[in-house]
Parts: structure tokens; sequence; C-alpha cells
RNA sequence: GUCCCCAUCGUCUAGCCUGGCCCAGGACACCGGCCUUUCACGCCGGCGACGCGGGUUCGAAUCCCGCUGGGGACGCCA
């Protein structure tokens, strides 16, 4: 039996949550749903002049919306400040930390200067074996990192990883302030929150002899690291606002479903044989490391609008409702008390579910059936609302007024018989039809439209136009 | 600049670990056709890749080295 798998999704409240940090959110999710373990939320907000408590709702809301559950937490580090203050008196005591005194400005001018040698940017060690204590000047805590040897850092997906340590240099583990900086805190939390393995982003893989430095340095055993790629944009840098949305949330609110975020994220980078859907459970069951590889992504609007129309398509109406229907009162369709049922609103998706890529999409189509006045396109109007279209509409009006039998069979050999008397094309008929009906020139198909609108609501609508 | 990571169609990827089944498979996008009451859906077909150079080997997309290219890190940010 081995031991419970624990890990965590650790973003910083500094802003909306990125798709890169949900991508990294549902790797650690599956990791932990695939071996029964467990799955912690910690915000990461030590830097007190970033972090907002609108951005750590955001963030919580997105990872609702996403579905991506957490067994504890969320966690913040602003309510940990304790462990923190007793570790670094751990390290101090230890002499395994020191007082710096050193102004940032004066490290600013080191660095720059270090750059422009062409050497790499890292603390001098100024205050590495100072003795003195400065009365009344501000100072950090520095971590004493050996000075020599190499870091070999154990990737389950790149294998060994080895940093020469000459390449570190003494960072800051707690500022002026008093507060405790990220390479610190997360050594601390994960250990404390005996985090099995850490799953994050590749952007961290060279903190991590920094950090395994520190895990010794505290007698914590170190967890297992995972490094995955990134998400790129089109121009293959780092994917920013500049390539489109980023945001989680702005996502669903173009429209799209969740279950398509989750299921294009996860084959970023991961995969399995050549099957591109997954249900929730597949993803859940089929997920490893194993195959998941190592190369940075780019990042595919098109592909995830394809998932998303694969999902609108799947998903069961009644289902998709409570998705669709905030779009509908945001594009005014619908009023916000417009008092339907879950049944009366779905009714109207099998018809919509195959022509819209997005909810959005969808809801701006379906105004024909929940607005209770047609709105016409002029064009639409002027060019199949004409005289020699009246005689037809009558027609239709005439046949329609005495069809007891309303189905898609009578509806049809109707529009039939009128095609056949006139001894014209379907077309012909089925366009003035469908501006009378939903006052413009596409929509679904013309028998779902009247079988959707009724006996009742068509007859009045080609009332209304002749 | 230094260190680290990465490298199969335009894009996501299978294959790579355990060389031959791969003159490289699937998907998105794109192009063409079919279906058709509009718009879509759907179906069929097409285009299209192992970055380059050296090795190793009877044989390399698969193993090794170099180069090139891309990304990341080097904060009192996370």
């Amino acid at each position: 039996m081995s031991v419970a798998i624990k890990v965590r999704f650790a973003p910083s409240p500094t802003g909306f949550l990125h798709i890169g940090g949900v991508r990294t959110a549902l790797f650690n999710w599956l990791f932990a749903k695939n071996h029964g373990g467990k799955f912690v939320l910690r915000i990461e907000d030590t830097d007190l002049s970033r972090s907002t408590e609108e951005s750590i709702e955001e963030i919580l809301e997105s990872m609702r919306w996403l579905g991506l559950d957490w067994d504890e937490g969320p966690f913040r580090q602003t309510e940990r400040q304790e462990i923190y203050s007793k570790k670094v008196e751990q390290l101090l005591s230890a002499g395994k930390a020191y007082h710096c005194y050193c102004t940032p400005e004066e490290l600013d001018r080191k660095r720059s200067e270090a750059q422009k040698a062409g050497n790499k940017p890292k603390y001098d060690g100024t205050c590495r074996e100072r003795s003195d204590s400065p009365e009344g000047a501000p100072s950090v805590v520095r971590f004493k990192a050996p000075i020599e040897g190499t870091v070999v850092v154990e990737d389950l997906l790149r294998g060994k990883v080895i940093f020469d340590i000459a390449e570190l240099d003494d960072l800051i583990l707690q500022r002026t302030d008093g507060t405790p900086t990220y390479n610190f805190v997360v050594v601390v939390d994960d250990s404390e929150m005996d985090i099995t393995h850490v799953i994050r982003g590749d952007d961290h893989l060279s903190n991590t002899p920094r950090q395994c430095l520190l895990y010794d340095a505290l007698d914590y055993p170190r967890p297992k690291f995972t490094h995955i790629s990134m998400i790129l944009g089109q121009d293959k840098s780092r994917l920013s606002k500049r390539h489109g949305a980023t945001s989680a949330l702005v996502y669903r609110d173009m429209g799209y479903l969740p279950d398509a975020m989750i299921n294009y994220l996860a084959r970023l980078g991961w995969s399995h044989g050549d099957q591109e859907i997954f249900s929730r459970e597949e993803l859940i069951k089929y997920f490893s490391f194993d195959s998941v590889h190592t190369s940075a992504a780019v990042f595919d609007a098109d592909k995830l609008s394809w998932l998303n129309e694969h999902y609108i398509k799947s998903t069961p109406p009644e289902e998709l409702v409570p998705h669709l229907e905030p779009h509908l009162i945001k594009t005014g369709v619908l009023e916000k008390d417009h008092g339907l049922s879950l049944q009366e609103i779905a009714r109207v998706i099998p018809c919509l579910n195959e022509r819209a890529k997005t909810l959005v999409e969808m809801a701006e189509k379906s105004a024909f059936f929940f607005k209770k006045e047609v709105e016409f396109d002029e064009k639409a109007r002027s060019k199949f609302l004409t005289e020699e279209a009246r005689p037809l509409l009558e027609k239709m009006i005439a046949g329609f007024s005495t069809l007891d039998d309303f189905s898609a069979e009578s509806i049809e050999s109707l529009f039939k018989k009128i095609v056949e008397e006139e001894g014209m094309k379907l077309g012909k008929l089925a366009q003035p039809v469908r501006v009378a009906l939903t006052g413009t020139t596409v929509s679904p198909g013309i028998y779902d439209v009247i079988l959707l609108l009724g006996k009742e609501e068509t007859l009045k609508r080609l009332q209304n136009v002749v």
C-alpha cells in the first residue's frame, strides 16, 4: 500500500486565473483523482502590495466553474505568518540564515553592473559573514546557502536535472516588513501540508535547486517534483493577452463550456493514443505522467472552439440550460425574471445545438423563439416578403388553419403540396416563411421553427406580414 | 550574458524509453466534393512534418555528440 498522494495548486492572487494556471491545476487535480489522493488549494498571497481580494474571488469562481474541486483549503499564506516566522528563527539560530542590511538600491546597482559585465547577477554576499547589527537599520533575512557542489533535482518528467550551486545565491527568506518570500513559503507550506508531489509550470524548474537546499536546511524530505511545459501563443512566446483571451472566466463569458476547456487543456501535453474527446471520468482514469510530454504547446483557439461545438452538441439540453441561461439574459433575449422553467428553455436547444459555436451564439440565435415580437432584418424583409410571396403566405395560412394534426410530417406535406401546386422549388416558399417567422434568412430548419413556435404563434406571425 | 528545459504536418499529438511493423498514424485548421428549405451539422477526399550536421548500426523519427532555433530562470514577484 503506497503512501497517500497529496498535491496542491498554489496560484498567487494578483489577477485573474490564467489558462496556463488552469492547466497546472487540472494536471494536479487529475493526478490526485487518478491516485485517489488529495488536492489542496493554497493562495500564495505573501506579496501584500499585489494581492487582492477580488483576485482570490475570481480564482475560486474560476475553479468552481471548471469543476476543479479541492479537498483542502483554500489556505492563505497571510494566515500562516506564525509558522514562517518560527522557521526563519530556526534557520537563524542554526546559523543557516543571516540578516542582510543591503538596500534595494544598492542591490539593483550591483545587479545591473554584474549584468553589464556579462556575469550572472547574483548577490555578492556582503552581509553573509557580518557580525554587527546596525541599530535601527532595516534588514531582510537571507538563506546562507552552501557555496559549492551540485544540486540534483529529480524531476518525474525530465529525470535528473543537475545544477551547480555556484550558480545560486543567498536568496531572501523574509522581507524588511517581516513577510516571507515565495521560495521560502513554498518549501515550508509544501512540507507542513505533507505535499507528496509538486506539480507546477516549467518556469519554476530553475527555482527548484534553491528550494531543494532549503528542504535540506530545514530537515524536510524533498517531495517529488514534476515540471510541466508551458503554454505558448501563436508566435511561440509565452501566452499573454497579446494572443487573445487568457482568463478562464473570459472564456465562460464568451460562451465556452467548462467541459470543452478541460478537455482542451488536458490534451495540451498529455495524450491517450489518438483519442481526442474525454469525459471527466476518462480523464481521471487514463491520466498519467507517463503520457505527458515535455515540450511547450501552442494554444490553439480553433481546436478549443471545435471542442466547444462538440460539447454544445452532445450535452443533454436540460444540462445545458444552466450554462445557457446567463447568456440569454446578458444578450437581452430574456429578461432577468423571465419566469421560464428549465424545460421551457431547453426546448429551443435541439434545433440550435448544431449551429452554435458558443453559448453566446446560441443565445442570439434563439431570439426568434423567446422574443414576443419578431425583429426584422430589413434586407431580408425587402427581399423575401414581396408581393409575389404574399399569395404563397396566404396559402400557407389557409393550410395551417385547417391543420388539426400539427406535426413535423403534416407540416412538411403542407409545404410539399403548395410547392407542387405552384410548380416551384421548396426554397422559394421556405425563405419567405422563414423571414416571416424569424425575421431573418438564417434559422434552424423551417419545420423545426414552426413546430417550436406552435400553430397559434406561427399563424399570428404569418398574418402579421400579409 | 550565465544557467536550465525543449525540438514529428501551420497547430495539438501518436510513434521515441524497449532501433526494423513508419517512404511516419490521428485530430484541429485549410482546400475540394457530396448532402441540402437558409445557415450550419454530417460524410468522402486532398494538402501537409521527423530543424541541421556528424556519428553508432546491416538498419535511426527512434541511441550518442555538436550546431541552430525556441522557451524559461537569474526580484525585498510568484
